[in-house]
DNA sequence: GGTCACATCACGAGAATTGGTGATGCCTGA
DNA sequence: TCAGGCATCACCAATTCTCGTGATGTGACC
């Protein structure tokens, strides 16, 4: 997807080369040096791009991101994100903190949900796959810097897929309208006093009512009665 | 995805015998006609699609899945869920149900959170906004149904604040690590006589450290801890 | 009209939880 | 070396929860 929508984003860069303020601001973090040059090459004006900072590791761009001023923090920070594991994602809360309109792009090889949930949970923003052709990369910026988030298909279906699964409601349990509510106090935290009180019934009621739902979620306290509320979302 | 079907069915087999079997079978749900044709021609074998099916809406999409056979299902089932919002993601299910290895791309004009995350939970695998040019919903239709989930950067970015909202750690609380295993045991169901035997220490142990736990979480119930482990997420 | 699910209420016993207060030993960092 | 946090254990009293076993009334459904 996203092909090269950006006709007549900038092409009048070469001819005023003052524009390039507009340009967003990339920096790069690259372990392999090569593709590092790539990249940098890749973010040129030329593309509507201005790239002022490459970087082989993570560590050395905090350092600079901490020695720069904020008219001059990178709009988008690429990062790759390789099979070291470490260095990668620790950083991205200092990025946040320091520059906390920067938005963070992804370059990974691997599509494994832990790391890409991980890296969404760490505020990152977008997500490509090192096979990911140049003009991609390129499109990718682009659409970072506009407040998107740019990602492969395929680590989209990973998120996709995360989210299914945070987000699915589950309730096989058939319980009553008042049950329900009993679940509801429980979780609030009152006790069976408090919850007769409020409801304006005898605590025995209530007590009956919670036993009911006690067996439907085949639970034995309120505690593990919660638990199940919360995690299949019932509540 | 299982794509090992679609033996006969095609008009043209007799000019190009078998080279659409391979192509992705694609239907395509849109009120709109003229969009719907639009849609449709774009879906030809000559982008590597075979459109075999264009409804005006998703019930008789899903009559004519009922009747269709196995071998013969759309490999990516293309959706507008527009404006009206009902008729649209209600039927998901459905689809599922009837071709779970159908991956269901959806059109749509708006960036609703509440809709994208409705449409993930409902088995959608893949978003685009109507804004979207026709290569890039041709491209997006050969990643779906290589499994990926393309969507729209901007819907992506709704994705990605939703999942980071729901995977956000959020631990202001310091528990020590007793205390964080008392609550994990807790949340589990267990009793605190369960916990004493499980750890091997006495139940007036995990009663002091449960009591620390509760001060900490500020909370007077078991019941109550829970609801907090869980909501933080701080188990 | 009978059955069934549901909401309401009740008693009683035993188990579990909660809240004080206090003590001992271990380890770590100042 | 010493304070402080942590894990461990203990006693006691009050409260709360859990569970068994009832009961009544109401509405829905066949």
């Amino acid at each position: 997807m996203s092909r090269e929508t950006g006709a007549g984003r900038n092409v009048r860069s070469t001819i005023m080369p003052n524009l390039s303020q507009s340009h967003p601001i990339v920096w790069i973090v690259e372990d392999h040096e090569i593709l590092r040059k790539n990249l940098q090459r890749l973010c040129a004006p030329a593309r509507g791009l201005n790239c002022t900072g490459a970087f082989a590791n993570a560590e050395t761009m905090i350092i600079a991101l901490r020695k720069t001023a904020a008219s001059e923090q990178p709009h988008v920070l690429l990062m790759d994100v390789g099979l070291p594991g470490r260095s990668g994602l620790e950083v991205l809360g200092d990025v946040i903190q320091l520059a906390p309109d920067c938005r963070i792009v992804i370059l990974t090889v691997f599509e494994e949900e832990k790391k890409i949930s991980a890296a969404i949970s760490a505020g990152a923003s977008g997500y490509l796959l090192k096979t990911a052709h140049p003009e991609q990369i390129v499109d990718a910026i682009h659409e970072a810097a506009r407040g998107g988030s740019p990602m492969s298909p395929l680590i989209a279906a990973s998120v996709v897929k995360l989210l299914a699964k945070l987000t699915k409601p589950s309730q096989p349990v058939a319980l009553s309208p008042r049950e329900l509510e009993m679940l509801s106090l429980i979780v609030e935290g009152l006790t069976a006093k408090e919850m007769a009180d409020q409801l304006g019934v005898s605590i025995h009621t209530i007590d009956s009512h919670t036993r009911h739902l006690f067996k439907k979620l085949d639970v034995r306290s309120r505690a593990a009665a919660v638990a199940r509320a919360l995690r299949e979302r019932i509540v």
